[in-house]
DNA sequence: GCCTAACCTGACGATCGGTTCAGGTTTTCA
DNA sequence: TGAAAACCTGAACCGATCGTCAGGTTAGGC
């Protein structure tokens, strides 16, 4: 039978720590195609056929990341927000910001998730309903404590990702700078108040 | 010198017609990589080399149908919105049902301009840049009509974009359907009003 | 009718990278 | 200490496919 697929026991743990930072480094820099097992190996220091101890194909590891990098994703952002309890408006710039951070800090891991729609469908799907999951959760928190107005957090929840989800590619990944300010004070006003034409009135009452 | 890249002057542009044709086909279902030159020269009933004749590489033709594909999509768009020229939520909803119909026909379609990032991330940027464009214009216009809260017409198209960009991916691609009109009404709601709390009062005014 | 330009063909050369395998090295623990 | 278990190695196999080329076919104007 061929390579199996051996959780390890002690340095092999080690070993396969150094296949997957050299996966990421690898898969974000070059993309899934571009990148090579033997490049992969050769950046972990290891031989070639090592690779096959701990995972199955190119595939596998590839999948194994995608997985991981969610999980790390998730926990950044929980952490950022977790500092930020004042108003729910806030809570979001926060949970924008981190995430602007996140994918300037570590483009490949964009790049990765992206990739996976076309090499792991199921890890890409997992991707995002785990973090739509999440999101959603904590709108309907702070639904509850009254500090939103009535509607659908699940539709919120997916809506606030699109709009991060431009806002990365725009500004962390084509621009390699976080937006400016003022931008971010629009987009928080769009999410904040929508852009039908305010009934009458001077402005709405948001900003301090 | 290798095969140079003419435009047709005839029959030729016939060919090279079906080639675009068969490269969308193949592209949307196995993906850049997954597709092969001879795949696509076997589904547009042509010989492999006469590929070489209008197209310099595997690369190339993707390009060039990304671009042809970007096109597409803004008249597919311009003319759904046309009709529709009542308030700007009105023309809004349009949009995405628009996009969200034209995504679920062309799933294909979808899958090449994400996959652009990839192999062409000029022509992906284009994509996005130009429909930016077209969206923020329109934004503004209607903003001078009074149509529109004030705002930068520029974040707005981008959020729109986003918001729909997730529409498709759950609806029209995961799904295989457009979203139910609860859904899509409490998205509309969201876009019109966004989330945060209501000053005073009942609801606030939208809906019939 | 025929001659040239444009177009088409498909087998083949060359390359590349994922995966395997036969055997070597290190670690553990009795 | 010694032997089994776990781990590691990298050359070579192998299938796939991009792009080429020498020559055949079609179209249309003189």
């Amino acid at each position: 039978m061929p390579g199996e697929r051996i959780p390890a026991t002690a340095r092999g743990e080690a070993t396969r720590r150094k296949l997957l930072d050299a996966a990421e480094a690898e898969f974000g820099g070059k993309g899934f195609h571009g990148a090579s097992v033997s490049s992969i190996t050769t950046r972990a220091d290891i031989g070639q056929g090592t690779f096959y101890l701990y995972f199955r194909s190119k595939e596998e590891i590839f999948s194994v990341l995608v997985r991981e990098l969610g999980h790390a994703l998730r926990s950044h952002l929980a952490q950022d927000v977790a500092g930020a309890g004042r108003n729910r408006m806030q809570v979001e710039r926060r949970g924008i910001e981190g995430f602007l951070q996140f994918t300037l800090e570590h483009p490949g891991v964009y790049r990765i998730v992206q990739e996976a729609q076309f090499v792991d469908e199921g890890a890409f799907r997992d991707y995002y309903l785990q973090l739509a999951q999440r999101y959603t959760a904590a709108l309907e928190d702070s639904a509850k404590r009254g500090e939103l107005a009535k509607g659908s957090a699940e539709e919120r929840a997916w809506a606030m990702m699109g709009i991060s989800h431009f806002l990365g590619l725009r500004h962390s990944l084509w621009s390699g700078a976080l937006p400016a300010k003022k931008k971010l004070d629009e987009v928080m006003d769009f999410i904040a108040n929508g852009m039908a034409p305010r009934p009458t009135g001077t402005s709405s009452g948001r900003k301090k």
